[in-house]
DNA sequence: AGAACTATTGACAGCGTGTCAATAGTTCCG
DNA sequence: CGGAACTATTGACACGCTGTCAATAGTTCT
């Protein structure tokens, strides 16, 4: 017998996009199968599958479970969806949309200055959004290759507005080293951030002193490569 | 029915562990069952998973697929590992040894010189190891909460030796934020080295000024809370 | 050799997945 | 307004995968 995972909730049964006017139908009568249009109904299911696999593993969330919180039949899933994992696909490349390492205008002034306000909009921004994206880098989601070419990407994104932030996109060679240079201090930056809003072991202060501190150490040994 | 995907190879029949000695039984004979030592089998069984689990993903590896890797019936997997998640994150568990961060010994000397002694340290053995490491903590691995919690564990080993190393174990207070910053730094150390070992674009060189750096503002930063 | 022990097997029950023809709302047109 | 055309939605089917367990067959002890 397939033993449950004492982990896993008990299938729900339950509609999740019931439609607010609409109660439970008396019982007896059978609730007539709603039609919605093709955009509606895709955007129905999905928004349960991001819940579900936000709560659970991906092999602990079966598309019966995402049908069923949809209230709609199992093959519709497929329909919309193609299978299982080109749906959780889709809502993996949805929530890694990268909260950007630094501001989009460019504020002029030393080096110093503009470190600063790069650190200090990329804490605002993480703050505000409240750690849904953190998470994304370590937790609940399972990585694999397909995901980490879409995380990878998104990072790629985050990392070029850096660069133009940091004006490093007009040197001539190097360019490649600084990006490299800046990938790696993505990632110190997300995982600072990380001991700041998830295991609160950091204050903001500490975090920010961190970063700048990296980031012009970073930018320095990037400049001679660039040649600015 | 349940299109194969595209991705996966051809269920394996070949024997894996197959005795060295002992060639393919000639057709029409049955090839005696074999029996092992438990822990042989085990160790037999584990490193068929291990190879497997490296080359595709979680899901996509069959308790089937195992067994028949072994040559041996599925049920056995079962019967020494309990379930396939457990096999799976035991195969998690060898593979997240951490290349300790830091050397052993701290040899004495200025701040300037521990610390580059334990980049060098660092990056020699992860040079030697060859990049096994660095492919677990984001490459074709699944991960969730429990995978987490073991790559986790194994990095706070590594964080305590780097306490050591830079004679951070001895202050009072403050030892937390100190460990949750060498945290971040480790973080640093591991991405950094993927841009040297596997994406390539980076230079030892440079990565070690990179790391050298980061630890120096880590550590400055640590003293002051510490109260060295 | 026979008995006791136990590593190993094979079959069973049940769930999960993807497919596909049938069904039933919706819209269009006479 | 009524039926035809369209298509969103369903339900059942085939089959793979998992975990369990009694039966089987090597191994060891006496």
């Amino acid at each position: 017998m397939n033993r449950p995972d004492p982990a896993r909730p008990p299938a729900r049964t339950a509609r999740d996009g019931e439609v607010p006017g609409v109660g439970p139908s008396p019982a007896g009568t059978r609730p007539t199968r709603q039609r919605l249009s093709p955009d509606e109904r895709r955007r129905q299911i999905f928004a349960c599958a991001q819940r579900l696999f936000s709560e659970r593993r991906y092999e602990d969330v079966s598309t019966t479970d995402i049908a069923a919180a949809a209230g709609v039949a199992r093959g519709l899933v497929n329909h919309y969806f193609g299978n299982k994992r080109g749906l959780y696909l889709e809502v993996v490349r949805l929530n890694s949309t990268v909260p950007a390492l630094a501001v989009a205008t460019l504020p002029a002034g030393t080096l110093q200055e503009r470190i600063d306000a790069s650190v200090t909009w990329f804490l605002d921004t993480l703050q505000a959004n409240g750690g849904t994206w953190l998470a994304l880098g370590s937790g609940g989601m399972g990585r694999d290759a397909d995901v980490e070419r879409i995380l990878v990407k998104a990072e790629d994104d985050s990392v070029e507005r850096l660069m133009e932030a940091m004006g490093l996109d007009r040197g001539g060679a190097g360019q490649d080293q600084a990006r490299a240079l800046l990938r790696v201090y993505a990632q110190l930056a997300r995982s600072g951030a990380r001991e700041w809003l998830l295991r609160k072991s950091l204050g903001r202060g500490q975090v920010h002193a961190l970063l700048a501190g990296t980031l012009m150490v970073v930018v320095r040994e990037a400049v001679p490569a660039v040649g600015v």
